[in-house]
DNA sequence: CGACACATGTAACACGTTACATGATTTG
DNA sequence: CAAATCATGTAACGTGTTACATGTGTCG
């Protein structure tokens, strides 16, 4: 996934590395920081499928550069990348979810407990979403990722005040 | 993550392996199918850490079992897994979002073409949850899980609107 | 000179996934 | 006997993450 986005902000111009972490992050919102080593490792594979070249540009001022474009295969895999359907059921893998719904196997007051904290993590996070959203430095497409962030965390938190609704039904029936 | 849940689905009474599958599968609503492997090598890994420990039970009418249990270490570990709130930043690494982010930098239209295409699907999706909602074989838990997932695909839903309607208003500025 | 920003890379790990291997017992 | 179900396991892979190593050029 991450080298695909990669290989989506080399669709726009070539780009190296150490300049591709700051795009990339940036691009994110800053929802998703990366390991520079990270970046190394994923454009060595891309090139390795010949997906991307490289091109070392001599720097007066600055270190040698190593610089990526897209090769035409680059850019037909990303077209089948981002043009497929995510299809079958949900993959319900979420660290939230599965806390609540294993505590309320065996000690529902944890539960409920573990409910309130998220619930004021949730509102803060949505609230620095919301602070990020009012700086208009983004690109239109980093603004629709927040958006998508911030409808998931409204809905995260409809989910936890019905979580809580339902734990005061069945009060105690592991 | 995984291993986890197992431990949570070891709160309740002992179980081994083979029944451990089918038991958090049913758990989890059908959303996470396991490769069986999936579930010995977490059970390792499990033992490795002391947080269960296994027991070999001879059967009459078919092959032996190894079933396990937890620990006080491993009831622990549970407990304190559980009870973190999950902090920090959104993790924006949803395919979805990040497809229609990568394509409307280049191909407006084809971003259009998949928004469709994945409304189509998660309404589909939507509606085989509901369908799945309707048995009442659910665990409390179980059901708790499925209304997550239906409320996240609803905001997804949403969000696709959104997408399409932002995708109008800046018609190719890459 | 030392600190810092710039720039590239490797090794090892974590976690989930798949494919494959092995064997016991029941049923047709 | 063959096939299906029950039951346990190993090896290898994919992807993201961390830590670590290396070196250049600028600025105070």
């Amino acid at each position: 996934m991450l080298r695909f986005v990669l290989l989506g902000l080399l669709h726009a111009e070539p780009r190296y590395g150490y300049e591709l972490k700051a795009v990339f992050e940036q691009f994110l919102g800053g929802t998703w920081q990366l390991n520079i080593g990270q970046i190394y490792t994923a454009l060595g594979k891309l090139e390795g499928e010949g997906w991307v070249a490289s091109q070392v540009v001599p720097q007066d001022a600055s270190p040698d550069r190593k610089v990526y474009e897209l090769t035409p295969r680059g850019r037909r895999a990303l077209a089948e990348w981002a043009g497929t359907t995510e299809l079958g059921p949900v993959r319900l893998r979420e660290e939230l979810f599965l806390k609540v719904a294993v505590l309320s196997l065996s000690d529902s007051t944890a539960a409920r407990t573990l409910i309130h904290e998220q619930r004021v993590a949730h509102l803060a996070t949505l609230a620095s979403l919301s602070d990020l959203q009012r700086d208009p430095v983004h690109h239109p497409a980093t603004e629709l990722l927040l958006e998508a962030a911030m409808l998931r965390l409204e809905a995260d938190l409809k989910w936890l005040d019905l979580a809580e609704a339902r734990l005061k039904e069945w009060p105690d029936d592991s």
